[in-house]
DNA sequence: CCCTTGACTATCT
DNA sequence: GAGATAGCCAAGG
């Protein structure tokens, strides 16, 4: 393993674990603010090395929805990780709390999204 | 080296 | 707003 690749990693690593509980981030977000810009796919792999547990599932895409197949054992996965913290699923997204819901809550109660 | 892949993103239809 | 398209960049065959 090259010298770059173990400092890259342990950037994403520090930047994931610092994610508050309730939280999310977006893969090019944990990116750019590791120093990395434009290294959103190369975020999944860091993690993938990590040899310690990290909170992988407070990570997601930028439109807030899971990385994952739908109904995949995985997506299932991440989502009760998340929802165990205190985070919303609305129409297949994330809501962070802190968040406003009350837009989303409205959008369930008349249908809008699923 | 060339080509394919992927836990991505931004933009255009 | 969903689907297609084009960038993106490191890894591996």
């Amino acid at each position: 393993m090259s010298e770059t690749q173990f400092k890259f990693d342990k950037a994403i690593w520090k930047t994931v674990s610092s994610i508050k509980s309730g939280r999310v981030m977006s893969y090019g977000q944990v990116a750019r603010v590791a120093g990395y810009p434009r290294h959103a796919r190369m975020v999944s792999k860091a993690m993938s090395r990590s040899a310690e547990p990290l909170p992988w599932h407070r990570v997601v895409k930028s439109d807030r929805t899971l990385a994952f197949e739908v109904g995949s054992g995985a997506y299932n996965k991440q989502k009760s990780l998340l929802e165990k913290e205190g985070v919303h699923f609305i129409g297949g997204k994330v809501v962070p709390l802190g968040s406003d819901e009350s837009k989303d809550l409205d959008e369930l109660l008349w249908g809008s999204p699923e």
